[in-house]
DNA sequence: GCATTAACCACAG
DNA sequence: CTGTGGTTAATGC
């Protein structure tokens, strides 16, 4: 645990920014920063959950294990909760999340986190937005994943990340292939197969984990045509 | 039938 | 962890 001001917090949510600082007071009372190395666990399938766990700084994956291997449901970027569901929806984590890069994490005492629910009605909103917006991103992914061709899953996927979590035609490629691959729900070997494809043909290029979008274009046209 | 897509396996850097 | 080749099953002309 760390010291830390939670009203002085540059990274508040956008609940947060509407609590009191009588509210701050509590919070900070109630809650620890805890700072992840990339790869590092931060909460585990089927381990008891007492707090809401929300992404200060960084990048994880929320995943879940399936019959035969693992499954990436959701990529979270800071600022963000990304263990609401987990906490209040059962006592277990249903989930698990994974640190893509160096994060920072406020867990949060879940009584003192339904207490703000029940009292704050603004903060309770703002939790809902978020959350609604997270739900509609999944319903999007979801509708997708069956209908197109695993090509068109893995230029989404790229054009997704390049945009939504990085602003950004290049930058550094946050997941392993099997994850990708894990992410996407295909195989390992087919993901391989289809970035040195696109390789090949100078629509992405990569240096080592650095990628680089160089034909967005087309991206896009396969990302459409699935 | 024949072609395409993609998964599974094995093995090699 | 990644790249490839062989094999196999499903699906669509």
């Amino acid at each position: 645990m760390e010291n830390h001001k939670c009203i002085d917090c540059e990274f508040k949510s956008s609940a947060s920014k509407i609590l009191s600082s009588e509210e701050f007071d509590i919070l900070e009372k109630n809650s620890a920063l805890v700072f992840f190395k990339k790869g590092d666990i931060i909460f585990k399938q089927g381990a008891l959950s007492t707090n809401v766990a929300y992404l200060r700084t960084g990048i994880v994956k929320i995943h879940k294990r399936g019959v035969s291997h693992e499954k990436i449901l959701r990529i979270a970027k800071s600022p963000s909760y990304f263990g609401i569901p987990t906490t209040f929806g059962d006592k277990i984590n249903q989930y698990a999340a994974t640190a893509l890069e160096d994060s920072s994490v406020c867990f949060i005492d879940s009584n003192l986190f339904r207490n703000f629910i029940f009292k704050n009605g603004k903060f309770a909103y703002e939790l809902i937005v978020e959350l609604c917006e997270n739900e509609l991103n999944d319903y999007e992914r979801y509708a997708n994943q069956s209908q197109k061709q695993v090509p068109g899953l893995v230029a989404e996927t790229l054009l997704c990340i390049a945009d939504k979590i990085f602003n950004s035609s290049r930058f550094n490629f946050p997941l392993s292939q099997s994850e990708l691959a894990d992410l996407v729900g295909t195989s390992r070997e087919s993901i391989s197969r289809i970035l040195s494809d696109f390789s090949a043909n100078k629509i992405i290029a990569f240096n080592g984990k650095e990628l680089n979008i160089l034909k967005r274009d087309v991206l896009e046209h396969i990302s459409e045509k699935g």
